[in-house]
DNA sequence: AGCACGCCGACT
DNA sequence: GTCGGCGTGCTC
């Protein structure tokens, strides 16, 4: 007989084997979704394997498999071992990388999800006797086979309809398919001798992996539509990978521009049809280039002669919800199965990714020019002195003389502000009470266009209070520190009749507002774009000649290890926004600390200092990328409960073999649950992951109902 | 998650 | 003796 072995979707339940399924006669492989009876209900499944026996001898009374939903393997045999990898690697269920393999549409849990249909229209044959414009029709449409119902009825009405009804064409019913992209306008431009030299010592590398280390504004997308152009030629295909949404209408538009219709888009703005149609695209190979973001790398590629990972650095790479993958391995793993180039460009690499190809395990190719051969002027304004002057709050007389020149000369600002609302913190100015979320330990922020306080961290709105909760006197917050929304107010009252774009997650939730308001800051219909850190990154405005980075320092309080490194990126990155075009930029970074030397090197645009005192101090304290950073976050609604586990889950692993656990800490209440933390350090990856294993399955026998959260770092020097 | 199973207190 | 409380454990 034959057995299918499954892995099963159901709802909150982590079921991390396989149940055994009787499908006698049916077609069913690896891969392929089938519907089974599962307790009292059906359920969908996975399937792992087939497997021919004489008679079933396990202890199950086994089930039929009700139904098989696809005729050929959803998942491939690439996509299924990458799935086990993952599983794995990132202590998951299968089933939970399959989910983050597919776009909604045929996630196993939304089965019932309709594929939309559309009309086409397909070509039978010529008739006797057609008329002129007839038998024009009937031409184009043999060349063309078939179309869809909109487009034939957009170009031949009424001629149309009428072969239809005399049977030259008929009509069928087909899945919905994406409209593919528009013309090809864009030819390729002549690379300069700096980029000449980097296109030929990217395809020398005798490495698969080749870490690009190019500044900003010094041509890397050009590079990257070259190497591209030469593996579609070729007849394989190109994944361009990058960081966030609000990146891909710049890199989607060259793209497209170069390749007309044979490009796929995929991000999570899309809606589910949309996806869905794109996946069609790849998986029907219809498409030789697909630019997208990090769920863009789980694509059903036939093969792949060439992956672009733009601004590899980015934290946006990494998914902060199980499976915790980071798109940086799941490519390199790709790259490797598909056995082509994994191109990672950044001005500022990943000191992982630069370490390796300091080591030669990555190839290096620098590109040190920038294209139009100026550097921006960066200057440091001191706040500390400015402040003292009594000076406006936020904005240095230094930069709002800068940006009244600037304006006045017809050219463009940016200022980067990283934080959104309009005031972080109301504070109560009679008992001294900060505003805080009921649900998270955060203070909440005050956003003045809706008049509401807002968390920034569950997305809770209140009204904002009359009285203070505490001492119940009225009237009497204080509003303390600057939002981009509070920033918009104060720029337009300090410099009248300016006109400013505000950019942050509260003005682009919208569908295509990212692409809509970059088009008007484009069109010079505003002089000042002010915005949070989607503004920081990738943006190419010719006219843009000042950047302004209002607190520039502040990501450097945060605690974690890796903030520095963050802090770094955002400002060498927002430097490299200005002077793209023929005029000279300038930037001025306002900061507290002149001579952090994350300020320091940023303003130099010195990536290489910063990376050896970078490395300098990871070493010293034993971080990524010398050693293995892995945590166990456990949850509980009542804070004890959460603690008490936390420390059991502890006191039963300590003292593992090569793992330092650096104890259980407290990181408060976020939605309601209290969180509690156990990190830990190796040099031993797989002793690691091992480890994670084990924890999570003493977890999971535990009686207690605590959550726990498993992340490991992938980084290794 | 659901739902059955099962082992103790209130009831016809 | 029986009905049902919800703690525990399983779903091929």
């Amino acid at each position: 007989m034959k057995l299918a072995h499954v892995y099963l979707e159901y709802q909150k339940l982590s079921l991390n084997h396989t149940f055994t399924y009787d499908c006698q006669d049916l077609p069913v492989e690896r891969g392929m979704r089938v519907k089974v009876p599962f307790g009292n209900r059906l359920s969908v499944g996975f399937v792992d394997h087939v497997e021919e026996v004489e008679r079933y001898e396990g202890r199950y009374q086994l089930k039929a498999v009700y139904e098989v939903l696809d005729e050929k393997p959803l998942i491939n045999e690439e996509l299924f071992a990458l799935a086990k990898q993952m599983s794995y690697h990132y202590v998951a269920p299968m089933i939970s990388c399959f989910q983050a393999m597919l776009p909604s549409k045929i996630k196993p849990r939304s089965h019932k999800d309709k594929v939309v249909f559309e009309t086409w229209i397909e070509y039978v044959m010529h008739k006797r006797n057609p008329t002129k414009r007839q038998l024009e029709v009937l031409d184009e449409m043999k060349v063309l086979q078939s179309i869809s119902k909109r487009e034939f009825l957009m170009l031949y009405k009424s001629v149309g309809t009428r072969l239809i009804k005399e049977g030259c064409f008929r009509e069928l019913l087909c899945e919905k398919e994406a409209l593919l992209q528009g013309e090809r306008l864009d030819v390729k431009k002549k690379l300069s001798a700096a980029q000449e030299k980097a296109f030929a010592e990217i395809k020398a590398a005798k490495q698969d992996v080749v870490l690009l280390h190019g500044m900003t504004g010094s041509g890397k997308t050009e590079l990257y539509l070259q190497l591209a152009q030469e593996v579609v030629e070729a007849g394989e295909t190109v994944l361009v990978l990058v960081p966030e949404i609000a990146l891909t209408p710049q890199m989607v538009k060259r793209v497209t521009m170069r390749f007309g219709a044979d490009v796929a888009i995929y991000h999570s703005g899309l809606s589910p049809q949309q996806k869905y149609e794109q996946y069609q695209l790849v998986a029907k190979g219809r498409v030789h280039i697909v630019v997208g973001t990090r769920s863009a790398v789980f694509m059903p590629f036939a093969k792949l002669g060439l992956i672009v990972m733009d601004e590899e650095h980015d934290n946006s790479y990494k998914q902060d919800q199980s499976p915790r993958y980071h798109c940086r391995d799941v490519a390199l793993w790709r790259g490797r199965y598909h056995h082509c180039k994994v191109l990672l460009g950044s001005a500022t690499p990943s000191l992982e990714s630069y370490a390796r190809a300091y080591k030669q395990v990555y190839g290096l190719v620098s590109l040190k020019e920038r294209i139009n051969k100026q550097m921006p002027k960066i200057d440091l304004v001191d706040m500390k002195g400015s402040m003292r002057k009594g000076a406006h709050h936020l904005i240095a007389p230094a930069l709002k003389e800068a940006i009244e020149q600037c304006v006045m000369r017809k050219e463009q600002v940016i200022l980067l502000l990283n934080r959104r609302g309009h005031t972080p913190i109301l504070r109560c100015g009679e008992c001294g009470e900060v505003l805080h979320c009921p649900h998270c330990d955060s203070a909440m922020a005050y956003h003045k266009q809706k008049q509401v306080l807002k968390c920034h961290i569950c997305d809770t709105t209140t009204a904002v209070p009359t009285a203070c909760p505490n001492c119940h006197a009225t009237q009497s917050f204080e509003y303390i520190g600057y939002g981009t929304q509070r920033m918009e107010e104060a720029l337009l009252s300090l410099l009248p009749g300016i006109r400013v774009l505000r950019m942050d997650r509260d003005t682009t939730t919208q569908k295509d507002a990212h692409e809509r308001l970059l088009e008007q800051f484009e069109n010079q219909e505003y002089d000042i774009l002010l915005g949070t850190q989607m503004i920081a990154k990738g943006l190419d405005f010719e006219n843009v000649t000042l950047v302004g980075i209002l607190n520039a320092d502040a990501g450097l309080a945060r605690s974690d290890y890796a903030c520095v490194e963050e802090t770094f990126d955002l400002l060498y990155q927002a430097c490299g926004r200005s002077g793209r075009g023929a005029k000279a930029g300038r930037v001025m970074m306002q900061v507290f600390d002149t001579e952090h030397y994350a300020v320091r090197c940023a303003m130099l645009q010195d990536y290489e200092q910063f990376f050896y005192h970078e490395m300098r101090y990871r070493h010293l304290a034993g971080y990524p990328p010398y050693r293995y950073l892995s945590s166990v976050v456990l949850h509980h609604a009542q804070s004890d409960v959460a603690r008490e586990e936390s420390e059991r889950l502890l006191a039963q692993f300590q003292g593992r073999k090569d793992i330092l656990f650096l104890g259980v800490s407290e990181l408060g209440k976020r939605m309601d649950r209290f969180r509690f933390r156990i990190l830990m350090k190796s040099k031993d990856q797989d002793r690691m992951i091992q480890l994670l294993h084990e924890m999570y399955a003493y977890h999971a026998s535990a009686k207690m109902r605590t959550k726990i959260e498993l992340d490991s770092e992938t980084v290794g020097s």
